[in-house]
DNA sequence: TTTACCAAAAGTGTATACACATTCTGGCGT
DNA sequence: ACGCCAGAATGTGTATACACTTTTGGTAAA
């Protein structure tokens, strides 16, 4: 694990968060990621701090860093930045968008269903993800891109604490039919679907689900 | 300057920059904030590193921390987005918000009257920022504050860097009439306004001034 | 057996040390 | 006089040291 950039640590890190191979509520002990990156404290620490930023992991003074358990409000909120962002995005997309767009677009939802096919759950879900990051930036707009990244990946957090079984595959289908509505240039279709899609994401997660995650039951998993 | 946890130095450069005691392309020296601040350089870095992230400064490698000069491109990417969210969180506000809520807009726009005629300049800017801030938070949505708030700060920078005369006179009429449509739960009219409202702040900027900083005539300043 | 309490262990928060890169400066050669 | 290079000075990047807090584990008293 060399090539440790704090950039390098807080990739490495925000995989395996979103890629759910750390569970919420997991302690992240300074002195063993840095054992593990073969790096000082130091680099850890800004790792965590930026991490921190992002809110997938939280911080408590004096007691360290654990990865993050979003609240049921929280994802809330998150899912309704995102409807706000994205049905306006999608309405500039049919605006400006070129025939090399929708290329790009449609060959995106093409990896999406080579990664079912061969099974590949967490290039599923980081491709279902990627998705919507994609559209931001062919629309150019880097800021777009970014905030809507980092909501996405604090979206895969969540969909691990509540995601009842697999919604995945409707994803996939709802992307093919966003994009078939965006190539059509049919802007008010192509908005009412991405809404409804990102209504039907939030909608799948078991929000009564009594407290899942108590820091303790996710710890012994 | 006491009382300095890393947050705090965090918030004092915040100010400083959005409050354009700092100008774009400043550096800012490690050692120099040290001792301002009484400190060590690493709480200091811990506070550059966040404020790199809220692209407020700039971290080139091995050279330092600088405030940051935002582009033309990028200007129009941030209000490109802000336009995007406040449309709709003003949508949201007519659906959802109370006499109460309406009643926190008013005495917000009386505090912005009230600057104005106190002629308290950077006071009248901050207030004139918060407004949009202040309708997230009304609205109970703590994720779209906080990333409404980052934009908001970015916007004082590039205000500073392209704004040419005093159209903060007219941002707070504008203000106004948004609230006014607002309490008469006039939607579209509301969207419209604040619509037209970001349009009119980003045109005013002058982005045909010639580059105006090119790190150094700032310097001098 | 349970609870209170104290000491050791582990971990975080901040400061300092040191290696390395960049920038500045003076002198040398052209 | 101008450009150029060497060396000092300044500043960043990372590691380490140390104080203080939290947690842990065990012992003694109820």
């Amino acid at each position: 694990m060399d090539s440790s950039t704090t950039s390098a640590i807080v990739e490495a890190l925000t995989r395996a968060i979103v890629e759910h191979r750390l569970h919420p509520g997991t302690k992240l002990a300074e002195q063993k990621l840095a054992d593990h990156f073969g790096v000082s404290r130091t680099l850890v620490r800004q790792a965590l701090f930026q991490l921190s930023q992002n809110r997938l992991i939280r911080m408590e003074p004096a007691r360290g860093a654990f990865v993050a358990a979003p609240s049921v409000t929280e994802a809330r909120q998150v899912f309704a930045v995102r409807r706000m962002l994205e049905a306006e995005m999608t309405r500039t997309f049919v605006r400006e968008s070129t025939p090399a767009h929708i290329k790009a677009l449609r060959e995106h939802v093409a990896r999406e269903q080579a990664a079912f096919d061969r099974a590949d759950v967490p290039g599923r879900n980081a491709l279902l993800g990627d998705f919507h990051v994609r559209m931001a930036e062919l629309m150019g707009n880097d800021v777009l891109a970014q905030i809507l990244g980092e909501l996405v990946s604090r979206c895969a957090l969540i969909t691990l604490m509540y995601q009842s079984s697999a919604a995945a595959a409707h994803s996939h289908e709802e992307h093919a039919l966003i994009v078939k509505a965006l190539a059509a240039r049919d802007a008010d279709q192509a908005v009412a679907l991405m809404n409804e899609h990102l209504l039907h994401v939030e909608e799948n997660l078991t929000f009564d689900r009594k407290l899942p995650t108590n820091d303790l039951s996710m710890a012994l998993s």
